[in-house]
DNA sequence: TTATCAATACCCCACTCGGGGCATTTTTAA
DNA sequence: TTAAAAATGCCCCGAGTGGGGTATTGATAA
């Protein structure tokens, strides 16, 4: 079977080559190249054929000539069906934020030892999103930070019709097409349902709001009713 | 050297035997009580010693008697030191959430081998917050979501399109009337205008702006676009 | 002074919307 | 287990919307 294409993103000469060797051993892996900067495997990727693009990218943060993030960044946005897994000492969290906001699908320890590195990309190549432990509890602190802030934002607005809190996940999914300007036909189309079943649904969110336009439905919805 | 005291709160008592056995065996855990669901659990710990408090629970999300997340909220917020990790057959998104932001440090899925809830139990008890690799996805997914949240309300800032410098000042204040959710008829009657006035004016108001329907008027007003 | 723009008004046509109602199936919560 | 809620879907009817076009008058800018 074909094995996973990784490319190694590394400044540090002697790291670059150890990665290499490591997974060069493991016969599920071929390395397809060695970067010391963000740069030139940028530049290398436009020049490849898209057979040839790696299945994962394993990324330093801290380079020269563009770092790991804004690497991760570009990369996503050019050719988003690559893995890539942040591979560095840091364990601050803007800096996993960061890296996660980039479209980074994992984060592993530079000091995990070799193994679990290997199955970490294995992990990744399967679907999953592998990250050092310390890491995962600090992104569930993210998570469970972020909902705080979420708590005051709707205590400071006191915005007794936030359709968020009012609404079921269906109904705000049909009314963020209305809002973007659908209409039966189309947000029917877009949602594969029958017009009549966005438009009862239509209906209903009208009741709930105590609203009658299309314009009150996305002025509630953005939060100026 | 002292074991690690885990609780376990799981409705099914054929899985509940299965945990326990399994962790016995194991001379690094010791089980110190089984519950069928949130309320046992909680009067159970409201009644111990500080001293016997577990380390670590197990915590089922779908049970009688208060349900896991709701149960995870109660027990972080009396006893914080005690880690809690979410063992379920749940992978939508909303239940991981609320895990979560209840307090979960960990959230793994039923069905990985026994060896790998083990392995689990011991990278929580060490500070670490295991997740299941197809749920790591999805929080990873979470937190890049809210950040393209931000990036739009970046993006407000910067409006493009502001109809106070593209509109005659006859124009903006049908804008608003519209945007209030008046219909030609109503605005011509609130404006003294014919209704054929009031269309002419919304259609001069659609092209200046580029747009085709109420909604991109309403978002347009509000800055939205 | 003249051209352009803004404001106002009218008509045609096809399509969409909002409110009324009802029904069945699936999911969720108690 | 059961009731309630959510989701889906269908029909009728009157009102409303958006795009096409045209015309006249007054205000504004060059």
């Amino acid at each position: 079977m074909e094995k996973i294409k990784i490319a190694i993103v590394e400044d540090s000469k002697i790291l670059q080559e150890r990665f290499a060797e490591g997974f060069n051993i493991d016969k599920t892996f071929k390395v397809t190249g060695k970067y010391s900067n963000g740069e030139s495997i940028i530049n290398s990727l436009d020049k490849m054929n898209r057979y040839d693009l790696p299945d994962i990218i394993l990324m330093d943060i801290e380079m020269p000539k563009k770092n790991g993030i804004a690497t991760t960044a570009e990369i996503k946005e050019k050719y988003p069906d690559i893995d890539i897994m942040m591979l560095t000492v840091f364990e601050d969290d803007s800096k996993i934020f960061e890296s996660i906001k980039a479209g980074a699908s994992g984060y592993i320890l530079k000091d995990e030892p070799f193994e679990v590195i290997i199955d970490s990309v294995k992990e990744l190549y399967n679907g999953g999103a592998p990250i050092s432990q310390s890491i995962a509890r600090k992104v569930l602190a993210l998570i469970g930070n972020k909902s705080e802030m979420e708590k005051s934002k709707f205590a400071e607005s006191k915005n007794p019709v936030d359709p968020e809190f009012i609404l079921s996940k269906r109904e705000l999914e049909l009314l963020d097409e209305l809002v973007k300007g659908g209409s039966y036909t189309s947000i029917a189309k877009d949602l594969f349902l029958s017009p009549h079943t966005v438009k009862t649904h239509i209906k209903n969110i009208y009741k709930k709001l105590h609203i009658h336009t299309r314009a009150e439905a996305v002025r509630a919805r953005l939060g100026k009713l």
